[in-house]
DNA sequence: GCCAACGTTGGC
DNA sequence: GCCAACGTTGGC
């Protein structure tokens, strides 16, 4: 099965990096976009890797690699009132919404920040994270694209 | 089906 | 807090 490599993004107020590595696995919930539920359902895959992003914070960056480890499933946040998630037009019978557990894999030392990614814009120019206007919070990355990124952990230079 | 108003995301 | 770039809603 051909390997998939995806960026997922998370406010680490809300869900952090830390919070996975303290679960191990967790479901991915929270998802409210129907263009990321449709690459949930139709083209992630069990055993897929993914960048964990924090967003909306101090320093947005990819802070870790976790694994996709279930296909798609109902996201059943959507029904509860008190979760920061509920959606209220949802019913059990009407539940579009999706999930995927994911695992923590790793953390890394230094975080590769978006100000390092945007140095890099020429090589990683089909990456919809440095797209203008992109909000997706889940989005693939290319397999070069993942190799390249993971090539700029060692870049950095030593003073 | 159109589209204006409104809400959300997320970097800065 | 600002604002660009969307997505969603709802009147018509």
């Amino acid at each position: 099965m051909e390997q998939r490599y995806w960026l997922m993004k998370s406010e680490p107020s809300v869900f952090s990096i830390d919070d996975l590595i303290r679960l191990g696995t967790a479901p991915w919930e929270g998802i409210r976009n129907y263009q990321v539920r449709n690459l949930l359902r139709d083209h992630m895959q069990i055993g897929d890797l993914a960048f964990f992003y924090h967003s909306s914070c101090k320093e947005p960056a990819i802070v870790g690699i976790m694994e996709i480890t279930s296909s798609a499933y109902p996201d059943s946040s959507a029904l509860l009132p008190n979760s920061l998630y509920y959606d209220p037009k949802c019913t059990a019978d009407k539940l579009p919404w999706l999930q995927v557990d994911v695992r923590i894999m790793e953390k890394f030392d230094t975080p590769i920040t978006l100000a390092t990614l945007r140095n890099h814009t020429e090589a990683l120019a089909q990456l919809p994270l440095l797209k203008r206007g992109n909000r997706l919070s889940i989005t693939p990355v290319a397999p070069f694209a993942w190799d390249y990124i993971l090539g700029l952990r060692s870049s950095a230079v030593v003073i």
